[in-house]
DNA sequence: TTAAAATACGATCAATAGCTCACATTTACT
DNA sequence: AGTAAATGTGAGCTATTGATCGTATTTTAA
């Protein structure tokens, strides 16, 4: 549905600091607007605005709107990313342990910018659609399915994708439905637990 | 984020046939731009247009583009409504034989129309913070609780709010990450048994 | 010092949006 | 037929948006 042509990636590299800065500032920016204002007041002038920086400069280094929104959600995914890997990847807990781990984890990061995360994904729109949008998320993927492959080595082939597919999907829908910021740090680590009785429920019944 | 100031409720009610039909004519002409055009080309000149019908007749039967979009949602969740309570009320079913026949529902209307589901949520920042719109998600939240406690009669009141929370939010979320329509009958079946299964496990562990 | 490259600026444009209002037409009822 | 209410019309207003481009300033490097 967004724009047909425009390619999001970034128009010209910064070379020297202060266009560096600028960028940062741009994206610095672009998150407050997104947090203070919502998504339908995200505009091109209020982030440059905000930035303190002029109109032009800002398209010397986004092509436009959306690239902003992807490298703000790019760099969300990033951080979500290593969280992951960290978690799923400490040999040193039990792999149920390790996926209430993650339930946790990924739960309480999807409170923080609460109103950033729910203005970020209003606009979803805009960017979600790019073609570098969609390699991200089959990399996530992959690197669950491999955790679920420990956890359920007996299974076949179709039904550990499925659990995988399931669990992962559950995990990120109903994350996503928290940012609406209204739930207490207990209420998460309740919710969370929940969550996480239910997946090891599931994945111990099917090894069964 | 969305406008201030304006009810999202009707504006002037239809009382001659002609006029009613002008009313269901914009409907059917909202769901088909949503469908076709996306939430960013859903205008209300293009609405009236497809309608078949002046713009200015449009904004005497809706006072505003989101009155229209609050329409449509309010029809599909009607739908949604009225099978959820069919399907939990049948006494004839074992309770998580009901459970089981609610996911495969759920998850299979969520794929029709899809192309128009998902324009409808994109542009859900338009009309999900109307008044009217709360209420309704209480409705189905009530009618959830009743049926979980039914099956875990036994549990403490907190434990079985959580539960029903969870269950429902599941199923609600995953769902809509399903208006993709990229899944064949088959991939929904199994996903949806998969779910089902899911849920089953975790009710059944909490009772003992 | 000086010229070229990089960076910064912001007035300005074209497009489109939501919505109003003065007026025309149709219907219901006597 | 006649009249008032209901309904229908669409040109046009106001506002805003995303984006450009000619120009001004700063940095780099010779």
């Amino acid at each position: 549905m967004p724009s047909d042509k425009p390619l999001i990636s970034q128009r010209k590299k910064p070379k020297q600091a202060r266009s560096s800065c600028l960028v940062t500032a741009i994206l610095d920016a672009a998150a407050q607007v997104l947090a203070q204002e919502g998504a339908h007041r995200f505009t091109t002038a209020r982030v440059a605005e905000r930035a303190g920086v002029s109109i032009g400069s800002l398209y010397q280094y986004f092509p436009n709107k959306a690239a902003i929104l992807f490298r703000l959600q790019s760099e969300e995914w990033q951080e979500t990313s290593t969280m992951m890997r960290d978690i799923l990847a400490d040999a040193g807990q039990l792999p149920l342990d390790r996926l209430r781990a993650l339930v946790h984890a990924f739960l309480s990061s999807e409170c923080q910018e609460a109103k950033m995360r729910i203005a970020l994904s209003d606009a979803a729109p805009l960017y979600r659609d790019a073609p570098e949008a969609q390699s991200k998320r089959a990399e996530g993927d992959a690197m669950f399915s491999d955790f679920i492959e420990e956890v359920l080595p007996v299974s076949s082939a179709a039904t550990r994708v499925l659990a995988a597919d399931l669990v992962l999907n559950t995990m990120g829908e109903v994350g996503k439905s928290f940012s609406d910021g209204e739930r207490s740090v207990e209420e998460i680590a309740a919710y969370a637990d929940a969550m996480a009785d239910m997946f090891c429920a599931y994945l111990t019944q099917i090894e069964a």
